[in-house]
DNA sequence: GGAGAATGTTGTCATGGACTACAAAGTAGT
DNA sequence: ACTACTTTGTAGTCCATGACAACATTCTCC
């Protein structure tokens, strides 16, 4: 028999895709260890074990925010560089901003991504996160082949420049420097980078 | 009537010690959230209640480890620094090698102490933070005095270092990078902070 | 339209944090 | 050393939550 009651009919429709959103709301709003599967299942209108239809356990649904969280900073670095013209100095800025940005406004999701890409079997995380990576690799060989930087492993040289990126959003998650402070270290991060990665003369 | 059967008598005598004992040791093998004040109850032998009698919640728990862990920093860059001669160089990747040595060896620590800290109403946290912050903000003020470094606010001057230095960290124990390459990275960030920082001739 | 797959629901268990009432041991004042 | 008070530990309970099983409804495709 189906719910007069209420609105919605016995399936969902798009249950997997509504828990995700609402996770992701929660992850921002109160932390991750306040992620509850029934709390969600509650906010979403279905019973407290209607989740595990789509996620196996809380970890499966973790799994799925880190997986598109991947996806969405693909995205903002994409599109941070398809504005940033064409000027070698100014798309490192970008996609450094970018990254950054992503990091302080998404604090939580982004230490899940890498807590939970770093677990044995998360391959489809891993490889998620193979496009925005991709991407910053694809940017230090540009800066390469342009003469802008010093040849070698491309890993090697970008390395040290993404742990200060990654640095200065972690000191600011953590309440150490204040966030408007953020563009401005990120900028003086690249051009220390920039100064100290040019090729020999 | 005193319990014969165990060796301990009823009162533990050392119960606040030997908890935060245990929790490091799950919180280093497991992670926080495999973190349980009853399983730490049961280890120490006493009743699942006991623990409340010195921790009101799971919270204050982690907040007396975080509130060591301050210590512990702060006592292995004291021992970094005592040990490093008197050249400014050698002290500032003394200091830069022990942060994030520590950094990688107690990840979980070191996440939990940045969390810990930034939770409103955590002062005594705060305060414990203070010591090992304070040591590398004199240090920097060391470097200025010897003409090794540029005037100016010394916390705005080794924010940036301290960014990378976390941020080798965090790719570390992300699994972004080999743990095999850590003092490597630190020392390249060390030489490109002293010469980025260099005061003009 | 009927069979089987998807998707939801109800009910249950185990774990673990939080709380209360009570018990034992320590301590201090007389 | 007796008593009152404090500290520390115990036993029992409640509640939230993840995990699981058994059953119900709907969808899909032949």
């Amino acid at each position: 028999m189906a719910d007069v009651t209420q609105g919605r009919p016995y399936h969902h429709g798009n249950l997997r895709a509504a828990l995700l959103d609402a996770a992701e709301r929660v992850l921002r709003e109160r932390g991750v260890d306040q992620l509850s599967l029934r709390e969600l299942a509650k906010e979403t209108g279905v019973s407290h074990a209607a989740p595990r239809r789509h996620f196996p356990d809380r970890q499966a649904l973790l799994d799925a925010l880190a997986e598109a969280g991947f996806a969405q900073l693909d995205t903002a670095l994409r599109s941070a560089l398809a504005n940033a013209g064409d000027d070698f100095p100014a798309r490192a800025r970008a996609a450094a901003t970018a990254y950054t940005r992503f990091a302080t406004e998404n604090a939580a999701l982004l230490e899940l991504m890498y807590t939970s890409k770093h677990r044995p079997g998360a391959t489809r995380i891993v490889k998620a996160a193979e496009a925005p990576f991709g991407l910053l690799n694809a940017l230090i060989v540009q800066g390469q082949e342009r003469g802008e930087l010093q040849a070698g492993d491309p890993e090697r040289i970008g390395i040290v420049l993404f742990a200060t990126l990654q640095g200065i959003a972690s000191i600011i998650n953590g309440n150490i420097v204040k966030p408007e402070l953020r563009d401005g270290l990120v900028e003086a991060a690249v051009d220390q980078f920039l100064r100290g990665t040019r090729p020999l003369p």
